[in-house]
Parts: C-alpha cells; sequence; structure tokens
DNA sequence: TTACTCATTGAGTTGACACTTATTATAACA
DNA sequence: TGTTATAATAAGTGTCAACTCAATGAGTAA
C-alpha cells in the first residue's frame, strides 16, 4: 500500500471514529463540521470520503452491528441459559452505551438502510431469546407467556431505562449502576414460584 | 368581549389545534409555516401570539398535561385497582397516541419547561401506581418486587410498543390492537402462581 | 363620520448547515 | 527531474426555517 493509499484509510478512519463519538455525544442531528473539527480535517475532507452524511451514518451503524452481532453470545442449553444471554446483553451494551442509546432514541432520523440494519440486529437477537427461552421451559418453570412477550418485556424494560438516562444515571452508566438489579428483577417476573 | 378579542381568541387556538395536529403527525421538528398553513393563516401571526416556537410547544403541553391529569383515575381500594388501572391509562394514552408517541420519543427535542411538565405527569402516575399496589398487596399475592420497579416494567413495555408502532402497528392505533395482550401478559407477570 | 387601535399580513432578514468546487500541496511514477 | 494524479483544503453556494417589521384594513369609540 502506498504512502498515500495509507494516509487516505488513517482519515477515513479517523473520520469514522470521531463521528462515533460525537454522534454519541450530540446526537445524530450533530453538524458535520463538528465531526470535521473533531478529527483535525477539514470539512470538506468529511464529504471526499462519504457522499452525504446519510452515506456516513450508514457506515458507521453498518460496522456497530457488524461489531454487536459478533459480540453477543447465544448460549444454548444451560441451565442458566436466559441469566446468562441477560448478563451478556447487558454488558455489550454497556460498551457502547450512548451509541446505543443514540440508535434507539434518534431512530426516526436515521436513513432507512441503518434503521433497517440495526432492526434487523434486534429481530436476531429476539430470535436467539426464544431459542434459549424454550429450551429453558425444560429445566425450570416459567410464565405462561410467548416467548416473544418475554423478549418485548425485558428489552422494553432495558430501553426505558437507557432513554431515561439522564433520569436514572444522568452521570454515569446507566447499565452499570441497574444492571444487577434489571436483571434480578426480569427474573424473579417471569419465574414460577415453588 | 368585543368582536375583535374574541376573533384573536379564535385564532390563538386554532392555532394550537393546528400544532397539536402538525406536531402529533410530523413531529416536533415540523416547520411554523406548515402549522400556520393548517390554521389558515400567515407565518408571521403565528408569532403573535407565541412568542417562539419553543413558547408555543410549552402551550401545547402544558394543556395536554392537564388534561391527562384529570383524566387519569386512580380507583383506590378495589380487588381490581391495578387491572382497572391499566386499562383507565391504556384507553387515556390511546384518545391521544399519536402526541404522546411524539413526546416519549421526541423529549430531547422539549424546551426544559415542556420535558420538565411531562415528567411531573409521569412521576404523578408512577406515585398512584405505588398507593395502588400497596393496597392491591393485601388481597392478591404480588411478586416481592419493588413497585417502582413493577411500575417501570409496566411502563417500559408500553412504551416499547408505542416507539415501535410502525413495527407493530403501523396503520392503526398501537394500543388499541395491543391493549389486551399488554395488560394480561403483565398482571400474569406480576402475579403469584397458586 | 373620523381618528385611532390593533390583529393580521407576507416579504425580508438572519443564521445554520449540508454539500460543492476551484485550488493547492505532495506523493507517484515515467 | 519533470509530469501527472489525487488527498485535502477553504471559501463558497443553496436551502430551509425561525423570527421580524412596516404596511394593511377592519373594528372601535368619540
Amino acid at each position: 500500500m502506498t504512502t498515500r493509499e495509507e494516509q487516505k484509510n488513517q482519515t477515513r478512519s479517523k473520520i469514522l471514529k470521531c463521528a462515533f463519538e460525537v454522534f454519541s455525544k450530540n446526537g445524530f442531528a450533530a453538524p458535520t463540521l463538528d465531526i470535521a473539527k473533531a478529527a483535525g480535517v477539514s470539512h470538506g475532507t468529511i464529504f471526499v470520503h462519504f457522499s452525504t452524511k446519510e452515506d456516513l451514518i450508514i457506515q458507521l451503524v453498518r460496522n456497530f452491528s457488524f461489531k454487536l452481532r459478533s459480540t453477543i453470545i447465544v448460549p444454548l442449553s444451560s441451565p442458566k441459559g436466559i441469566e446468562n444471554f441477560l448478563i451478556n446483553y447487558m454488558d455489550v451494551i454497556q460498551k457502547n452505551e450512548q451509541f446505543y442509546i443514540r440508535l434507539i432514541g434518534e431512530k426516526d432520523l436515521l436513513p432507512d438502510e441503518a434503521r433497517l440494519m440495526f432492526l434487523n440486529l434486534q429481530l436476531s437477537n429476539a430470535r436467539s431469546f426464544a431459542t434459549i427461552v424454550k429450551l429453558q421451559r425444560n429445566s425450570m418453570k416459567l410464565k405462561n407467556i410467548p416467548s416473544t412477550m418475554m423478549f418485548n418485556t425485558w428489552i422494553g424494560l432495558v430501553h426505558y431505562y437507557l432513554l431515561n438516562k439522564d433520569l436514572f444515571s444522568p452521570k454515569g452508566s446507566v447499565i452499570k449502576k441497574y444492571r444487577d438489579e434489571l436483571i434480578s428483577t426480569y427474573l424473579e417476573l417471569i419465574r414460577v414460584q415453588d
């Protein structure tokens, strides 16, 4: 690879990295000029690498979805399958909490392609969860509720905390603060008492 | 009241009414010009009645909060207290579903004052719910979970469905379609089996 | 009838921001 | 070494939307 190509790749990566940070902090409505400043390049440079702001967002969400997909583990057939899934789920979100919050909170600002990619990721998670629940029903008595509703209750609860971060945990990570409480509450809800 | 004063009041009401509809349909980022067109007045007229767009939104949210407050019933000490509360809650939201969705989905776009008013409304509902749960614990075995967590699970689930209306019910009302399923699922989760 | 008040108008101002393009500096390469 | 290709620049351009203000004309009151 020539010096020039290497330089170009570095600039592109820098822009992606800074865009991720700026959007995480200020939302997707943040001006592209702010990203350019953060990356230490001129405003025009962004449009050398990405044809539009939407294109830049699509690339970001693509990378992000790919990263999450490879991080979320599906522990099949384990006596603590559900719990492990939830713990892992929380950990993965926590690592990218700010960006994740923007994705769920500003999904209507996203380009169609980006929204679809993120939606697919969530559907894939829902399917994994359903599989785990099915297996778990053998070893543990669970409430008689369809697994989609069980998943929606979980994700609804977690998203509620994330979207109201300013209320629940204005300074640090919401997930860090409430991870255990959310998981134990949820497990308590879905289990059937002896 | 003189003809002139009456005319002025009518114009103001018309603007408020149309703003409610336009914001419900297109979100709070909708241009004020669209509201003027819908109300059949010139663009400038809006700023005769409301000093800024933010001021207009604050008035809208004030009226809305007031209306909700007077509609949400708190059925104290009843064997079906929780269920009645949930049914009433769903009905109230359904009557203003689109605007409610905008409030929870675009809360970061709201002026501080509007956001606070809506937050207070939710806190007040949470308190009502806690009271009802406390009473209900006498007559019905409920999961051993703090009432705030019980409320957050409920509101998280409902908001999840509302915020993903395009997924769950792209055409008609989400609440109408899922009201009973949401309530029965939730009641099943919080009760303790015999 | 006349002078005055005031709700309403709509063309204009201002600022923000995505995107363009002519130019520049430097790497690539014959 | 000189020519060419191209990454990057920075000063635009175009658009959109909130807000302003001088002008209008209809209601008010003597």
